[in-house]
DNA sequence: AGCCCCATATACTCATACAAATAAACCCGA
DNA sequence: TCGGGTTTATTTGTATGAGTATATGGGGCT
């Protein structure tokens, strides 16, 4: 994964470290994904207006044309609002597309509150379990092999190395394109990646106490014998494993 | 709702009818609505490559500044890939972001496909009835005045009237409220969003033959007794019976 | 054959100037 | 005092040109 903040290390002539933030980055996708984060961390409130072009753009030491690039990002994933004269104001929180992979991965760079990771869960808990029922009926042998060959691999590396959530994350997607539903994948998509970055945030308090591949293994057999009903229960199972684990290391 | 192609018509000193594309946008958001409309309806395939900045600016006849912040807003859905030498390039169908509410309006710019409609009713009907079932358990009394008053409106204006479908979209709408999900929320507003425009390129070739009050009726009254499974079902109901209409209308 | 370096095409960044839009102050008349 | 049109000032929007950074492909060296 690119996405999150490290930076890509090991590259030749990399020159002085430069602001970290901005590695393998172009300052407008930096200064989006900073205000971003400050926006969603609510550092900048719904409603409150930004510092002007010139001051702003300053101030953060870039050109106003890259400020106003990284504008235009926010302002697409409606996150802020621009008016002549008025400004440029962060929008209520009910025009954030909160579905959107970036907004998901920001908000999880500063610690999402508890009550936003509920209502992820409980959106996983509605959408994955009916994407298992569909898969069971539609899945062709393709996307078998790729189901069996992800598992395969969660087993060998195991969810502490990235490769294993790599392929924790391969295996949800084969389910998901098993589906042959596009928005429904598009979905799916964001919010697993989305648990992903929780998966981590979780592991960074203690170790995962319990091996979670046996319930992948029953929705994978489940599956891959067509049964739509069963594949769902197995599913929601799952689900609910992973929302018991999370919560446990939010509470404590 | 402003956000379709319709100019504000009405202000006083508009002057010479400018290209009606561009009326109450920017330029850069005329031309990335431009150009994602040409992306959604295939006329840039995934893969190819857009002209480069200065060329393809002076053919649109805009500055690059405004072209290059079109393409920040492409870019911010998904929809291309902008990097040095490469140039810009159409992402793979797989990273766009399909809930887009712009994307989604995009999309039903130019006759949506009929699978992509067909997605998106099996993405209604398995999301919006789960909504109704929280909903029920959840609503507060001002919830339910709300609901009731945009069925009060629906009844009088009709779904033939602007006003009519506004109304339809608000009853839709309180009801997400009242499931006091965010994310939820934000996935169904879309949605809904769509399936009114949907409704908008139904009646684009006859008038609705059915009214579809009665279905609303018997769902509020079941989120108002307070009986989630009751008021799943008849969500269920609903969306069926919009589907059966809008595939009526795309098949003859 | 394989590796590294370099030329080149392209997007990216910057600085500056000017245009358009709109909220707010203002003026004027009733 | 109020209403309404008009002006003004502030902010974003658009344009242009110059220069930088970066990825890619090819050519030369090992």
């Amino acid at each position: 994964m690119d996405r999150n903040g490290k930076a890509r290390t090991g590259r030749k002539g990399e020159g002085v470290l430069l602001p970290l933030a901005s590695a393998g980055r172009r300052i407008h996708g930096s200064v989006a994904r900073d205000l971003g984060i400050a926006i969603l961390a609510g550092r900048h409130a719904p409603g409150a207006v930004l510092p002007g072009e010139i001051e702003f753009s300053e101030q953060l030491g870039v050109s106003r044309t890259a400020y106003r690039e990284a504008i235009r990002i926010l302002s697409a994933k409606g996150l802020v609002e621009s008016r002549p004269k008025t400004g440029t104001r962060v929008s209520p929180r009910g025009r954030w597309n909160l579905l959107d992979p970036d907004i998901l991965a920001w908000a999880f760079e500063s610690e999402p509150s508890e009550a936003f990771v509920r209502d992820l869960f409980e959106l996983r808990l509605i959408v994955e379990p009916a994407a298992a029922e569909l898969a069971a009926g539609r899945r062709s042998g393709l996307d078998i092999a790729r189901m069996g060959h992800a598992l395969e691999e969660m087993a060998r590396h195991g969810l502490a190395a990235a490769a294993g959530r790599a392929a924790d994350q391969a295996f949800h997607h084969a389910i998901l394109e098993a589906t042959r539903n596009a928005p429904l994948i598009a979905l799916s998509s964001s919010i697993a990646a989305a648990v992903t970055w929780t998966t981590i945030f979780k592991q960074r308090r203690r170790a995962l106490p319990r091996d979670p591949l046996p319930e992948h293994r029953v929705l994978y057999e489940a599956i891959v014998a067509g049964e739509p009903a069963r594949a769902r229960a197995r599913m929601t199972d799952l689900i609910r494993l992973a929302l018991a684990d999370t919560e446990l290391s939010m509470t404590e």
